[in-house]
DNA sequence: AGCACA
C-alpha cells in the first residue's frame, strides 16, 4: 500500500547511519548514559560511536553512530519510545552525517568554528520577530526530517502499566509474569545465553517472579532487551525490569 | 525544547 499520509505531516524522514535521541534523563551521568545507550543499541549492529554532551543546548540528547543505515533504521523503529531511565526515548535520524562517518568516507572537512555573524552562508535565523524584510523563505532547503510518528506508546509486553518509578539500570533483572510451572532451570536456559550471566534466583513464596543477575548493567540490559516479552506460554509474556536495590 | 563531533 502506498503510505496513507492524508495531507498533513508527511514524515519523509531521511535516513542516516546516526540516530539522534532526545528526551533522555538528564540526571544520568554522561559516561553511564553513553555506556547504557551502547548496551541497548548494540543489538542492532556495530556502533562506531556514542556521543552526548552536557551543555545546556545538548543535555538530554545523544547520538548513536552505527556502521550502516540498516542498523540505524532498525534501532529507530524498535527502540522508539522505549522507557530508558524512566523516560521514553525519542529517536530520529541525525540531521547531518557524523564526523566519524565523514572521516571514513573521505568527505570530512574540518569545520572552522563558524562564528561569523556577517556570513550570509549560514545566516539562518528563525523568524523571531516578523521581519517584513524579504521573506526569504523559499521552499528549498529540506525541512524534511519530520517529527516522529506517534509511537511513544509502546506498552510493556506484559500489557500492564508502567511501574511508577522503575529502578535505574543495574546488573540485576526483575522478571515478572512467569508461569507458575516455570523452574529456575528453565529460566537459566534462557538467560544464560547472554554474556555476563551469573545466576537466577526465584522466590519460593512468590511464584511468577525471578531475579537474574549479570556481571554488570550493560550485560543485564542486553539480556533484558533480548528477552523482554518472551513468552514461555502464550499467556505469559515476560515483563523484565531492573531490580530495585 | 534543544542536532554534535569538545
Amino acid at each position: 500500500m502506498s503510505n496513507a499520509t492524508s495531507g498533513g505531516e508527511t514524515p519523509a524522514i531521511s535516513t542516516n547511519m546516526t540516530i539522534y535521541i532526545n528526551n533522555l534523563n538528564e540526571k544520568i551521568k554522561l559516561e553511564e548514559l553513553k555506556k547504557s545507550l551502547h548496551a541497548v543499541f548494540s543489538q542492532f549492529g556495530k556502533i562506531l560511536e556514542v556521543l552526548a554532551f552536557k551543555t545546556l543546548k545538548h543535555k538530554g540528547q545523544a547520538w548513536v553512530v552505527f556502521e550502516d543505515v540498516a542498523s540505524a533504521m532498525e534501532a529507530l523503529k524498535r527502540m522508539q519510545g522505549f522507557p530508558f531511565y524512566d523516560k521514553p526515548m525519542r529517536i530520529q535520524y541525525a540531521k547531518t552525517k557524523s564526523d566519524i562517518i565523514a572521516k571514513a568516507d573521505g568527505t570530512f572537512v574540518p569545520r572552522e568554528r563558524r562564528r561569523r555573524p556577517d556570513d550570509k552562508a549560514e545566516k539562518r535565523r528563525r523568524e523571531q520577530h516578523r521581519d517584513a524584510n524579504q521573506a526569504g523563505l523559499n521552499s528549498a532547503y529540506g525541512g524534511t526530517y519530520g517529527t516522529l510518528p506517534l509511537l511513544s506508546q509502546l506498552p510493556y509486553p506484559g500489557g500492564s502499566k508502567l511501574p511508577e518509578a522503575p529502578a535505574a539500570p543495574n546488573n540485576i533483572l526483575f522478571v515478572e509474569n512467569l508461569p507458575h510451572e516455570c523452574t529456575p532451570m528453565m529460566l537459566q536456559m534462557l538467560f544464560c545465553q547472554y554474556p555476563g550471566f551469573k545466576e537466577v534466583r526465584t522466590v519460593e513464596t512468590k511464584p511468577g517472579i525471578a531475579f537474574v543477575e549479570y556481571g554488570d548493567e550493560m550485560q543485564s540490559t542486553v539480556s533484558m532487551q533480548a528477552l523482554q516479552g518472551f513468552k514461555m506460554t502464550a499467556q505469559n509474556p515476560m515483563v523484565i525490569s531492573y531490580a530495585k536495590k
